[in-house]
DNA sequence: TAAAAATATAATAATGTTTGCATATAAATA
DNA sequence: TATTTATATGCAAACATTATTATATTTTTA
């Protein structure tokens, strides 16, 4: 089974540097638009913009206070992918013993790299 | 700690639905470029364009036998995140009971959706 | 009520991605 | 050796993303 489109679609805009330290700092708690500005060194209407994006995909939303925007987590994939991308692996998967397997057959040439 | 520049780029490539069938259909086994020219309905030379773009990243490698071919994982976070895209959750995240806690301290304003 | 603070929006330029198409390469077969 | 098969490459057009700048909106405070 295929990860239907919209799940794709997440994952495209989720994987953009400033919109995964957004996210990290949101697995933290609670942030409005000003904390950001400390945390992520680009200009607020940047930071506006990333947020929104966020939101249009329903990732993060906010509740208003006062003149504050308080982001907060939505989507409960992303604390999951977070966990999964700083992830450690050592070494490649194995490359597969034989090959090839496949509609045409098995091709006479010398396997090689 | 944030995932490093490098895993996210490799999930800014992956995010593509072509290239996610791709890993999907590498992760039953070896596969050729024209076996994926049954499963994927786009012309021979864009699947060589998303095989070029995933090889150059690590994701998959082949080995050549005759005039085939043959594509394979190599990257290990690949199985596991195709995993996760196929994870069903039930409901968002609950909203924060309360909000904020800032660096500007907490606001008068009523909160609000 | 005017000014300040917090955030959002719009327009734009720069850049990057994707696809289509034509062509190239390399190996196998006739 | 000419043809066919399998795959790759190069280039350009279409399209999408990003950051920048200026400005707008909303709320609070003076």
């Amino acid at each position: 089974m295929i990860p239907p489109a919209k799940r794709i679609e997440l994952l495209k805009v989720i994987a953009h540097p400033v919109r995964i330290k957004i996210l990290e700092d949101l697995t933290q708690g609670v942030k409005c638009v000003s904390d950001f500005e400390e945390s992520l060194d680009i200009s607020q209407p940047n930071i506006s913009q990333h947020l929104s994006l966020l939101r249009s995909h329903g990732s993060v939303d906010y509740f208003i206070d006062g003149r504050l925007k308080c982001y907060f987590l939505r989507e409960p994939f992303i604390p999951e992918l977070l966990e999964l991308l700083k992830k450690e692996y050592d070494g490649d998967i194995p490359a597969p013993a034989c090959c090839p397997v496949t509609k045409k057959g098995t091709y006479p040439g010398e396997r090689r790299r």
